[in-house]
DNA sequence: CTACTAGTGCAACCCGATTGCAAAGATTAT
DNA sequence: ATAATCTTTGCAATCGGGTTGCACTAGTAG
């Protein structure tokens, strides 16, 4: 696992204070976060600069968002190696009741047939139901 | 094709004036609509109205909605014997040119392979790209 | 040190979605 | 037919996530 310092460095984003806390607190955990749910865990971080923060990352492949219908727009550290290609998209399952979001990077994603003349671009993939914790 | 009349009699909800326009509305176009976009093209028709019907129609499977991530959740009318199951999930295509999104009911959906224990419940599955008409 | 550029904090704003409430319409009971 | 009841509708207000303007601070280059 790479560490902050080092990833910004290969994404060639500028290290700052703001910076250096939101991706270590991405990091340290396996769900998806929200603005909100970061703004929450760094009660001393300005909501606005962690916003601007998030936008610098995703323009610059340290994470990606997505989009899991459940009203916030969620974010997640990048794979290592990962260009935010097609080639990259995985799906994201969303559990309707701890209300996490997760990268499944694990699972392939098939071959989509688009109708002709389509062109593949980008995808938000959200699968949704209930993980392995709450499905007993 | 259904007419409104016999789709919301089959999905059994109340045939009313809003509900009724709304919903040809809805099906006299092949991509699927925002509440804003109803708002426009139905100006004598208020929008808590319009933004109550299509609950309505989404709780009784008359219509069903997508997060395509332009911010804001579209409607498009179900396939006729849809129930909202898993096995009526499509992919939708949403044109980063037109803007515009439509359900791909003709492109298969493989099966996906959740980690153990997962229980898939709904998906939300956007492709992103441009449009037959966008790219040339 | 000085001039310039990038990052941050705060407050205000935008806008799609949602709700409270009273009037209008439809349905059921008397 | 009339009254009581439930549902739908319109309007205005509100909510909340996201976004921006602006002044201040920190960092960098000359
Ligand atoms: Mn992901
Ligand atoms: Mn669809
Ligand atoms: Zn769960
Ligand atoms: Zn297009």
């Amino acid at each position: 696992m790479q560490t902050e310092e080092e990833i910004l460095k290969i994404k060639k984003v500028k290290n700052t204070a703001v910076r250096t806390v939101v991706l270590r607190h991405l990091l340290s955990l396996e769900k998806a976060q929200s603005l909100k749910d970061i703004e929450n865990a760094l009660p001393y971080t300005d909501r606005s600069s962690i916003f601007r923060t998030l936008k610098t990352f995703e323009e610059n492949k340290v994470i990606h968002s997505i989009e899991d219908g459940s009203g916030m727009t969620k974010y997640a550290v990048c794979a290592e190696g990962c260009n935010c290609d097609p080639k990259d998209l995985h799906y994201h399952f969303y559990c309707t009741n701890c209300d996490r979001t997760f990268c499944l990077f694990d699972v392939p994603i098939p071959n989509i047939e688009l109708p002709a003349n389509f062109k593949l671009q980008q995808a938000n993939m959200v699968v949704k139901g209930l993980c392995d914790n709450c499905n007993r």
